[in-house]
DNA sequence: TATCACTTTGTAATTATTACTAATATGTAT
DNA sequence: ATACATATTAGTAATAATTACAAAGTGATA
């Protein structure tokens, strides 16, 4: 696997101290982080760190393609590590969480639609997880 | 074709003027309006109109189905009436529109995936639109 | 070492949204 | 038609997310 500096090193970015921390939580996190989230976890470890770097460092990762950017909920931004294979999401009504769901969509290999050219495929489902579907008071059928 | 008004009785929603005149501009606009896109043309006409009745009556709209929640920026929250038959959408990295684009989605009726319970799909590209394309100065290939 | 470009940080400003409350309008019962 | 209860609207304040800006720090290079 690629560790996080050769993942920058491949884009020409600098692996500076806060750009690795940063890609490698978003690389570990499961959970799809916000710009808040990414900081309130780093300021353990690195007092000095900025949101405004946080801001900065997503914006650059994103526009290198190291990470994308999972927009669900029209308010916040949050990111996923791209080295993961191509997935849509799934927000739960219930516990709020964004989880991946692998699925065989036919349109991820489209470069060209309606004679529109196609860079990013986005996909994601509003519903309810099956972790919460399992507690009986939230089962509706 | 539905009247705005009888779209909002249908839904159990008192059709109110300032409810009427936002869904219908919601309805006509095929730009995907944004809450100040919506107040800012519906000011012109009613002066009294205030932005937290739009957010009002976006969230009650959204809720009752007669509008979709368009979130494709991650900054703000756009808006779609429900009356058109389901597609996806194309953000164009030259112009910012967002067009419609109609895709046979085999997921579309999908209500169950890895065991999450699915109430809506959403799908969107990022790409470059064949107005743009087709100005020479934006033609990559 | 001196320089220069890049990066980080802190602060201020902007934008989108939500919270709260008073005023207004509407439906219902009398 | 009037009074009352309730829903809706409008105005303002507060919050949250993001962006703008400039000073300070860092590191590679001449
Ligand atoms: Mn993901
Ligand atoms: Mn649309
Ligand atoms: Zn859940
Ligand atoms: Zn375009």
């Amino acid at each position: 696997m690629q560790s996080a500096k050769e993942v920058l090193k491949a884009k020409g970015i600098r692996p500076t101290f806060q750009r690795l921390k940063i890609l490698e939580f978003i690389r570990d996190c499961k959970e799809h982080p916000t710009v808040d989230d990414i900081y309130r976890k780093l300021i353990k470890g690195i007092p000095t760190i900025s949101k405004t770097t946080v801001y900065n460092t997503a914006k650059t990762l994103v526009e290198s393609g190291a990470i994308n950017q999972v927009n669900v909920t029209g308010t916040e931004t949050r990111f996923d590590f791209a080295g993961e294979p191509p997935h849509h999401h799934l927000v739960c009504d219930k516990c709020g969480r964004i989880i991946d769901i692998a699925i065989d969509c036919p349109y991820l290999s489209r470069r060209e639609m309606e004679g529109h050219l196609i860079i990013e495929k986005h996909g994601y489902f509003r519903g309810i997880c099956s972790d919460c579907r399992g507690k009986t008071e939230n089962r509706a059928d």
